[in-house]
DNA sequence: GCGGAATGTCAACGCTGCTGACATAAACTG
DNA sequence: CAGTTTATGTCAGCAGCGTTGACATTCCGC
């Protein structure tokens, strides 16, 4: 048994049954979370990886390929495949930059931001009703302990898209 | 702007950018909630697949493949694969159901138990140190975002494995 | 100008989704 | 109770998206 369990009574939420009854919270919810933009990208043949590239380029207008690698956590070469299809469906465009040519600056297209909006709409609108049915507190509550359960420098990352 | 954004002050948090927030929220923690079983795996050559179906066969010992399949919400084909080695490996046992011989209950071996725990326990340890850091309310909090967010028939699953 | 570091591209491989085809066992039907 | 349909599980092959390796281009320190 964990051994923060049954020590007093205020540490409840931290015994064994409740741990494992988050992680499988995390899972499902999380099934929940990305299952509208799967759909929605389906229909255009596109995947996650589609999703999240598009995602923070758009929160980001102009930042580069190696900016984005640090965000994603995945390799250039695998972010590459997807850049490059992005780019040739024309909803992603490249320049080489003006400072440092071995750079290349990526914005999306006016069809790259009609399927952001459509893939961000999908997934806000179902955080909206998760956020609405539990109320302010436990957003609050929600955000500390995702914001807990980050990697140091992934956090610092998500403190810096602010 | 979302038509949430706004409205007197009690919906603050339902503006686009606290959404936004949130989504990038789960996107980062996700990440940090798989990492350190993702590392235990890959030392045993396995995935998270693997991981996903060790630990619902723990949880129901002497569950289907068919009830498995409900609840990772993937095609018998995908977790045949993944079940198939681990069999082989001597981490989980299959037996003809005798009530139903079309039926395989599936169950951990010894082998099969000293994995679960040693992912679970890496696992929990992180979710473990995010309540703490966090509170109990905010781990209240935190649980029913993630209920609102979760598909009905999901919910039903995550209900029943209480 | 040259050697090394940084950035990005192309190729090939592995895990894990998927669909399709199939074997076996159970259940239904006349 | 024989024949068909349905349920369960297995085997094969394809696609998305991770990975490492090899390489071209550009920048920068010497």
């Amino acid at each position: 048994m964990g051994e923060g369990a049954m020590r007093g009574d205020s540490l409840l939420f931290l015994t064994d049954a409740q741990l494992r009854r988050g992680i499988e919270a995390m899972f499902f919810a999380y099934r929940g979370f990305t299952a509208d933009p799967d759909r929605i990208l389906g229909q255009y043949g596109y995947g996650r990886a589609h999703h999240r590239a598009i995602h923070f380029v758009n929160r980001w207008p102009g930042t580069t390929v190696n900016n984005l690698l640090a965000i994603l956590g995945v390799t250039k070469q695998s972010l590459n495949r997807v850049l490059r299809t992005l780019i040739a469906d024309g909803l992603v465009e490249s320049h080489v930059g003006s400072r440092d040519r071995r750079e290349r600056h990526l914005h999306l297209t006016e069809a790259g931001r009609a399927l952001e909006a459509e893939l961000s709409e999908a997934q806000a609108a179902r955080m909206r009703d998760a956020f609405r049915r539990a109320g302010p507190e436990a957003v609050t509550g929600f955000r500390e302990v995702l914001e807990a359960m980050m990697d140091e420098d992934l956090k610092r990352l998500f403190e810096g898209t602010a």
